[in-house]
DNA sequence: TTCGATATTGACGTTTACGTCAACGTAAAT
DNA sequence: ATTTACGTTGACGTAAACGTCAATATCGAA
């Protein structure tokens, strides 16, 4: 059998929580919660590379804003299989509407990351201008700091 | 004097959580938490364009995963005026580590939608296979759906 | 003037995502 | 044999971000 000359690698919960960066017991939490399912020898937790790219996955995930619970549906997507296939519609809908989401999301943080940058520029702008020889008024100056905010911003 | 002349456009609470999309309540916990101080017409609170103009980066900052005391932050920044200036170097730092932040994010996001559609297309494919013309093996199929979470990710 | 709509301030409840013990098991090293 | 390291399962605590009442005020319209 194939099983006795693979040798899956495999991790603890405590490399993982190394790798990632998080604790044991947030890794426990996320199989509490279904996310994951690692086996067992005796007690002891056992985790996949499958588990593993899981828990990758739930960590990106979260850094871009799902929660666990809409984490677990889209793993949930990529578990499907032929049983059921007549859930497929509605699972392409599913990825459709993240998408959506996540297309949404990327214009913010774009739009974001734009201001931040125009913001910062006009700190580094009121900070050359400390230099004595070209230094405006005051009455200019207020004008540099917190400019954006006075603007009309659409959303 | 200008203010005779110069009718400042205003909102109301009720119309803010209307264009927003969030409870009164909410508004008011911002106002609770110090990011953003509408003006008050006796009882009643106004709102001014840039008390809506804050308001639209508090949700903003949300969406790209901000916490409220993080925008209090960011928005204290936009504050800043000469009696602070000693803070300049301090703000830029605060400014760049944003931008750091939100640059990973967008990649986060990014690689995420690549995932997705990525996955989208497995289901479409998939769904199209099941027109008997070309329909692949039972194993074959099971190597279709759930591919993604098997092959190497690094994080 | 009384109603309905809209506003206010507490005060307590709720959900999410864990943190933080406590009490215990196991297995390798000294 | 016992310390040390790592694992386990409850059980309770916590911070963030509001939700959800309740009691009260205001104000224009019928």
């Amino acid at each position: 059998m194939l099983e006795r000359f693979i040798a899956m690698e495999t991790w603890s919960i405590s490399e993982l929580s190394i790798e990632f960066g998080i604790t044991p017991r947030a890794i426990r939490f996320y199989e509490d919660e279904e996310l994951i399912k690692p086996t067992r020898k005796g007690q002891t937790r056992i985790y996949s590379a499958r588990d593993r790219a899981r828990l990758s996955l739930i960590l990106r995930g979260k850094r871009v804003g799902f929660s666990l619970i809409e984490l677990k549906e889209m793993l949930d997507l990529y578990d499907m299989d032929d049983g059921q296939a007549t859930q497929l519609q509605y699972s392409i809908k599913k990825f459709s509407e993240r998408i959506k989401a996540l297309e949404r999301q990327r214009a913010d943080v774009e739009q974001a990351l734009q201001e931040l940058r125009a913001g910062r520029a006009r700190l580094e702008l009121f900070l050359a201008s400390k230099d004595p020889a070209s230094r405006p008024a005051d009455e200019e100056r207020r004008h540099l700091i917190g400019f954006s905010l006075n603007s009309g911003m659409r959303d």
